[in-house]
DNA sequence: ATGACGGTAGCATACCGA
């Protein structure tokens, strides 16, 4: 069984670059973040001549994710539980494979750093810190399951100093500030494994490099997008890489993917 | 530190992002 996670930055706008991703690995679940469209404007068509059924909780021109498969797919939550939220940026699923069934989210925390017109409005951050405690919150209501569980996504958090090519400039940064990385270090010491991290102790990761400069050709980048799994899911995983295809063909999104094998 | 660069809405330019 093969899951993936990628943030597209626009469903519309990356068609191409996923398509022709989709059928080279053939992945059995993707987990999709910002897919800027809402129901109306969704490729569900060409999603579906590629074998995939789509569940998505979209929104208009930002934020959105989806979760696709080869197999059917069951939702169990749209936005976090006990956390009004006026984006779209959670969406829980069961999806049943050889008698198995995984519980799966699609995950794009928020950025929280300030706008740039307006460095001061603290909003966004303090938005991100109430976003983070109550998915936390949820996580722990989830280890009660006892069903491999895998949670991933763009959680715009960088876990470490080796996660960044530079942390001292990304010291004040709302991805790498001691708060976030503190709230992501609890989350995972509930019992939730950085599958990335279980295979590969020392390289680097990275899944974002920026669009401006020569940022990819250079690696200046970071790890923000995860697989996290429960212990019934990490006992099963077999392999997990960045694969950074999607991230140098043309027209690619910011972000590139994350995926992995499980028995 | 700033803004590059790219996407959306919608038609000029503002907003958003990591």
């Amino acid at each position: 069984m093969k899951i993936a996670t990628y943030n597209v930055n626009s469903i519309n706008a990356r068609l191409e670059n996923l398509s022709s991703w989709l059928k080279s690995e053939q992945p059995d679940i993707v987990l999709l973040q910002e897919i800027k469209s809402d129901f109306n404007s969704f490729p569900f068509f060409e999603l579906q001549t590629l074998g995939y059924e789509t569940k998505i909780l979209g929104q208009k021109s930002y934020n959105g994710v989806a979760i696709l498969s080869h197999h059917k797919i069951k939702i169990i939550h749209e936005n976090l539980p006990n956390f009004t939220d006026e984006n779209s940026r959670y969406l829980e699923a069961d999806i049943t494979i050889n008698n198995t069934t995984y519980r799966v989210a699609s995950i794009y925390l928020p950025n929280g750093n300030p706008p740039y017109n307006n460095p001061d409005d603290t909003e966004k951050w303090q938005y991100k810190l109430r976003w983070m405690e109550a998915f936390y919150n949820h996580a722990a209501t989830l280890l009660e399951l006892r069903q491999p569980i895998i949670l991933g996504g763009d959680f715009n958090v960088i876990a470490t100093p080796k996660d960044v090519y530079d942390p001292v400039a990304f010291k004040s940064n709302a991805l790498f500030r001691p708060e976030v990385r503190q709230r992501l270090r609890a989350f995972e010491l509930l019992g939730f494994y950085d599958a990335f991290r279980a295979i590969h102790p020392i390289d680097t990761g990275y899944t974002f490099w920026d669009y401006a400069g020569a940022s990819f050709p250079n690696d200046m980048g970071m790890r923000i997008d995860y697989l996290w799994m429960n212990a019934f899911a990490l006992d099963r995983l077999c392999n997990i890489e960045v694969n950074k295809n999607p991230r140098q063909g043309s027209k690619p999104s910011d972000h590139t993917v994350l995926q992995a094998v499980i028995s």
